[in-house]
DNA sequence: CGTGCCGGGTA
DNA sequence: TACCCGGCACG
């Protein structure tokens, strides 16, 4: 059985090279590369029902998950291909996407931006000792392929803007795109759109799973999360609030402009509570307000119940005691003790502006 | 506003 | 690591 298992897992660990490997490449034709990809993700999910079949996996869990998570874990594999040394390369300029929004009244700030990517926007603009080539035309057919099939559908459905937009799009790169269920004391997390789709078609408004009727009323009971891939690491998490269609409707009402919307936790912010900062929690609450019953929760970045961020405010969760420093003693220090003319009778603390030594509290 | 000192930069 | 300093909080 054990040995069987592994057979198993060998052979789909191999697909999914495999799978990897033909996404990978950049020369054939992206019509063709979609279908190699199409084809993988069919023979990933054929391999994993094969080894779940040789599990002992409990009944009522094995139907009803058993799809979702094939279509996590392909989608997983080639998100993870996102990671490649190409992609990660970052853009020459953040524009696309916050160009929509600012066209919208909302001008994100420069760590909103950040939060698409592993490093900092900002340094990386200032800092011309890292240039990155720019993605070539093939590179965008290669990293096409790397992304969720549904990303391609959303792409092609929204004009082929990324092969006429010479930027990469960042959701491609280090964003993993889940869609959340926003029906009441629902939040389902589906990693597909036709997923999150079919469950509230289904679920929720009663229709059945493969009625042709999609009137897109759907489209305003889920929504799109992306997850930072660097989140986790970093004890925040930044999420790009999204709509069901990029430029949808809703993303207009969505994001109004109240600038509430703009990044999670950015340096402005970390300076502007100065040293409250330091000692604040690594968490923090969000908002979902596209909803009167969305909810208001936690965020923990370690869990995978991720809360998205459709409208996020920042809201400082409370602070036991706000104590971010200790009290000044009242004892005289170098300083008053000696004077500023008498500099060089100070201890070195307080010649160097550390806590004294010679006078401690 | 003076003081204490944290956090970060520089050599 | 030693040294320096910007800048913030406290009183």
């Amino acid at each position: 059985m054990m040995y069987e298992f592994g057979d198993q897992a060998t052979e789909w660990k191999t697909t999914a090279s495999t799978a990897l490997k033909t996404a990978s490449r950049a020369v054939e034709p992206e019509q063709e590369l979609k279908q190699e990809c199409a084809r993988s993700i069919c023979l990933l999910e054929q391999k994993r029902k094969v080894v779940s079949s040789n599990i002992d996996v409990p009944q009522a869990r094995k139907y009803e998950d058993e799809l979702d998570m094939d279509k996590v874990t392909a989608a997983m594999v080639l998100t993870s291909l996102s990671t490649s040394p190409l992609v990660r390369s970052p853009p020459i300029r953040h524009t696309d996407i916050n160009e929509s929004w600012r066209d919208c009244g909302f001008v994100p700030s420069s760590s909103s931006s950040s939060g698409y990517w592993s490093w900092n926007t900002t340094s990386d603009y200032s800092n011309p000792s890292t240039p990155s080539p720019p993605l070539s035309a093939d590179n965008f057919k290669h990293f096409r392929c790397m992304v969720h099939p549904d990303d391609i559908t959303d792409d092609t459905d929204n004009g082929n803007l990324f092969f006429e937009d010479p930027v990469p799009r960042k959701r491609k790169n280090s964003m993993k795109v889940m869609f959340k269920c926003l029906w009441k004391k629902c939040g389902k997390i589906l990693s597909t759109a036709a997923g999150i789709k079919k469950h509230i078609r289904t679920i929720h408004l009663g229709r059945s799973g493969d009625s042709d009727d999609c009137d897109g009323e759907e489209d305003f009971y889920y929504t799109e999360i992306r997850l930072n891939n660097e989140c986790g690491t970093e004890g925040l998490c930044s999420f790009s609030p999204v709509s069901p269609a990029l430029a949808s409707p809703p993303s207009t009402i969505l994001f109004p402009s109240t600038g509430s919307c703009d990044s999670i936790y950015n340096k402005t912010e970390s300076k502007l509570n100065g040293r409250l900062s330091r000692s604040a929690p690594n968490t923090f609450y969000l908002v979902q307000s596209d909803h009167p019953y969305q909810v208001c929760l936690p965020c923990n970045t370690n869990s995978e119940e991720y809360i998205p961020s459709v409208h996020t405010i920042r809201s400082s969760p409370p602070r036991a005691g706000v104590i971010t420093r200790k009290p000044r003693g009242e004892g005289k220090k170098c300083r008053k003790v000696y004077g500023m003319e008498n500099r060089d009778k100070w201890c070195t603390a307080c010649r160097w502006k550390k806590a004294c030594q010679r006078f401690p509290d």
